[in-house]
DNA sequence: TTTTGAGTTGTTCGA
DNA sequence: GTCGAACAACTCAAA
């Protein structure tokens, strides 16, 4: 191949294919296609950067995500020095096109494992090999590549923690650097291609700010002033106790190995107490469930809409097509439910486009406990207005909720949406900040207005059905299906 | 192969 | 208010 060759040197440039890894640093596709791996034959190689922009996952992507991603690609751009091609269609016409124009004989990418994204990559390695080009992959949003850690028998685990465990010991490689230890330069060749979409309109949701810079920013923020007491803080959503890193991870504008070189080296101060130590240990688990989330949607990709445990499809769910499931199920997404922690998550997400993982998780039992809809309905509408939806999280965190996940779930797992807002945002600041309605109400009472004389004084509304009535429902059509 | 212990995040009740 | 026990039965992992 003409690129390859290190005879005859050629000045074929590569190209560097981005998707869900919106960064410069620590970076192995982009230092193969360039050249500086030591690996991927003579370097320095020109690189021609691309980021497609596929109809098919634009569009079901939502605003908020769209917005990250087009605000994301401005700040990838920056850091390029404007040469980012940006081209719109779908990337197995798209990529070859522009491998064409360029003269490129290689195509770098980081693998992605998504069931899209592994079926669109296959398809365009096809498409490349048609016209004597490769696709190489190299590294994954991951720090260790969905499918490869196997248990003794080479079988998938099913269960975390003996999944976080195996994780553990298989390791991962140090954050990727050139190998010839520079800064990294790049040298970009310009390709035309500026066919960047035009930002949605966001109505009144605020994003923080985007792209590999500010991820670098806010990870040394939280890992000076946060990790250390993330084991309690993590669980207040008043405060900003949590890493908010969902969405540059999502994006890659952080790789979580970078994560996880800082955590090591954290955890070598002799110093660090016992509790610090513990909270390093729970931001690593957290880590770690992320990749095991996308382990098991490499293992079962169609596991976004069919529940992992097949029994509980079985189970009987309102419909929501039309009357009261429908009338209740937008009472949910409107955050009008009554009980004042599920309404103000619901509203912390329509505008933030983010919300606290303590609600996510009340607000998730919430639909499907209470009020008996299947969590596929939640989880499409968490993907339609997160910026940090994440296929593998999201839906695998649904059907932890609702009992289908990969752990057996205890019959007994209903959240109880007062007592754990009472737990959690004990003196109803969470509560107030996003429901106005309520901001009269102060403690206990921000929980239950139905306990205060002057509750519905300004417009709440009541609870659409009663919790422990529901409970009691949802156990029942359990057990009509567990026996 | 068989056996044993464990399994993210909960709730309620009674002492 | 706090604490421990009970709450199905099952699947998975590992010895």
């Amino acid at each position: 191949m003409p690129g390859d060759d290190p005879s005859t040197g050629t000045d074929a440039p590569a190209v560097v294919w981005f998707r869900r890894d919106l960064r410069l640093a620590d970076h192995p596709a982009l230092l193969a296609a360039s050249g500086s791996d030591g690996r991927s034959g003579p370097g320095p190689r020109d690189v021609v950067p691309l980021f497609v922009v596929d109809p098919a996952l634009w569009g079901p992507s939502g605003e908020p995500r769209r917005a990250w991603l087009l605000r994301s690609l401005h700040a990838l751009d920056d850091a390029i020095g404007g040469g980012l091609v940006v081209r719109q269609g779908d990337p197995a016409e798209v990529v070859p096109a522009l491998v064409h124009e360029v003269g490129a004989t290689q195509v770098h990418v980081s693998a992605d494992s998504g069931p899209y994204g592994r079926r669109r990559d296959d398809t365009v390695l096809a498409a490349l090999e048609t016209g004597g080009a490769r696709l190489v992959r190299t590294g994954s949003p991951y720090a260790v590549g969905p499918g490869s850690v196997r248990n003794g028998s080479g079988e998938p685990y099913k269960v975390f923690t003996p999944f976080s465990r195996a994780w553990l010991r298989h390791g991962w490689p140090a954050p990727a650097a050139p190998a010839d230890g520079s800064a990294g330069r790049v040298r970009w060749s310009p390709a035309p291609g500026r066919d960047w979409p035009t930002e949605p309109d966001l109505g009144g949701t605020e994003l923080p700010e985007v792209g590999e810079a500010a991820a670098h920013t806010r990870w040394q923020e939280f890992l000076q002033e946060g990790v250390g007491e993330y084991g309690t803080a993590r669980e207040v959503p008043a405060r900003p106790g949590t890493s908010s890193l969902s969405a540059h991870l999502r994006y890659g504008e952080i790789h979580p190995r970078t994560l996880l070189a800082d955590l090591a080296a954290l955890a070598q101060d002799d110093g660090l107490s016992a509790s610090s130590r513990e909270s390093v240990e729970t931001f690593r688990s957290e880590i770690a469930w992320r990749e095991f989330y996308a382990d098991v949607l490499w293992h079962h990709p169609g596991s976004a809409r069919e529940y992992l445990r097949p029994q509980l499809a079985g189970m009987r769910y309102d419909d929501v097509g039309s009357g009261v499931g429908a009338d209740r199920l937008r009472a949910w997404q409107e955050g009008r439910t009554g009980y004042p922690f599920v309404d103000a998550g619901m509203r912390q997400l329509r505008e933030e486009a983010w919300v606290h993982n303590r609600v996510r998780m009340v607000v998730a039992s919430f639909l499907v406990k209470d009020l008996h809809v299947e969590w596929q309905h939640g989880a499409r509408f968490f993907m339609s207005l997160l910026r940090d939806g994440d296929l593998a999280s999201n839906s695998h965190g649904w059907q932890w909720v609702a009992g289908s996940g990969t752990d057996a779930a205890p019959y007994f797992r209903v959240f109880n949406p007062v007592t754990q807002g009472q737990k959690f945002d004990p003196d109803g600041d969470y509560v107030r900040r996003y429901v106005p309605e309520l901001a009269h109400l102060r403690g206990r009472k921000a929980h239950a207005p139905w306990e205060a004389d002057d509750g519905y004084d300004h417009g709440y509304p009541e609870r659409v059905v009663d919790h422990a009535a529901e409970r009691v429902e949802a156990l029942a059509r359990l057990g009509e299906v567990t026996g």
